[in-house]
DNA sequence: CCAAAGTTGTGCCGCCGGTCACACGTCTGG
DNA sequence: CCAGACGTGTGACCGGCGGCACAACTTTGG
């Protein structure tokens, strides 16, 4: 540990600046010590790719220490953030000579590969109303509070490039749920009123309603 | 290694046969001793999307084995095999006991995220024409061979299906293709003529051909 | 406190691409 | 050798979605 944390450093990021970028060479493991990082990917025409989000006592940037590639996204500071950096040999020194590390690291890759499969078929449906809706029931929902209130919501144009639609397209696919009362706003957040009409629509059980 | 050959069982499975579904509750970790594997997965409306291939060789069912949840997918032949399983709770053991199998287990899970990471991004273009141009491109060429030369090309059905897109659209964009060199058919292979111009197309700085 | 930037809501138009229908090879197995 | 399955090519139709334009509202920042 003592070793461990004479290698490691510590840096500060603003809100929005860049802690790696897909360009940086040296690779190295990052740990979020407070704030809250986004991995971003970038589309041909620079809009941004919202990829999956990191919060305090995770780590990120693990992809390349373990393969030695180039890194395949951004990472940035959604917040503002305090971040302590090991370098990748180190790093992989670390992680391969404790089984308990290598354990960890690996359930956390697993979990990645469920979740970027999980957008991946989402991407694949056909209909924007029926992707919205997908997309509604696997936005993280905070367990502590009520289940069905989803917190956070993003805005319409980031939906919209999660679902790959237009921001349009996003907005009136709402307010059929809203006129249809399978979802309402609460300030800042959504409820969720009927999750299984929801849940039959972007199961392809069921059309989106018209009107 | 004795140990290990006794507590492995090997199974023969017909081309186009389930090797695991989804629903088998039992996991386990399996190797291709010969033939071709393919990961698939099933939209709602019951059309498969191929995620990946296993040739001898490889292994699959690592997700599982490492994370204890469900199966993420279904495994079929894509030709006749022979696998060899071996219980998840003695390939977790395995794998854990030897830092350096620990370490191709990651390295493969790396690859599977890098792999769905892009086709993730694949399908956020909006574009028919450019996501299939990405495609080409990113399909796996036969490196001894001539690099342009694209062997065992899929249905237009199962391309379409990659890219989401109907089978209709794939051969029409092929038709443009075709008629602007960009590509020419080898019998069963394709090869690329142009790869900047396609590269282009892809990476949006030209527009698709329209004619 | 005001201007500017960002977010949401809505009408309209054009056209891309999904769907259907059908024709024509080519392969496969009995 | 024939029948059926499968893959490919092509036209016609039309509905849904993207794009544009603009208005109303909220948030941000100096």
């Amino acid at each position: 540990m003592e070793q461990l944390s004479g290698a490691m450093y510590l840096r500060s990021f603003a809100r929005r600046s860049m802690v790696i970028s897909k360009e940086t060479t040296s690779q190295m493991l990052g740990f979020l010590v407070e704030g809250r990082l986004q991995g971003v990917d970038f589309t041909v025409d620079g809009r941004s790719v919202g990829l999956y989000f990191v919060d305090p006592g995770d780590y990120f940037g693990e992809l390349s220490v373990v393969d030695g590639q180039p890194l395949s996204e951004y990472v940035v500071a959604a917040s503002k953030s305090t971040v302590a950096f090991l370098d990748a040999p180190q790093a992989r020194d670390l992680i391969f000579s404790q089984p308990e590390l290598a354990r960890a690291v690996m359930l956390r890759m697993a979990h990645r590969v469920r979740t970027v499969t999980a957008q991946r078929t989402l991407l694949g449906l056909p209909n924007p109303f029926q992707r919205l809706c997908v997309l509604l029931l696997q936005l993280p929902q905070q367990p502590s509070t009520a289940p069905d209130k989803i917190t956070d919501v993003p805005t319409h144009q980031e939906l919209a490039i999660m679902i790959n639609a237009s921001r349009e397209t996003v907005t009136r696919a709402f307010q059929l749920l809203f006129f249809n009362a399978f979802l309402v706003r609460e300030g800042n957040d959504l409820r969720i009123l009927q999750r299984d009409r929801i849940k039959d629509i972007a199961e392809g059980r069921a059309d989106p309603p018209k009107s």
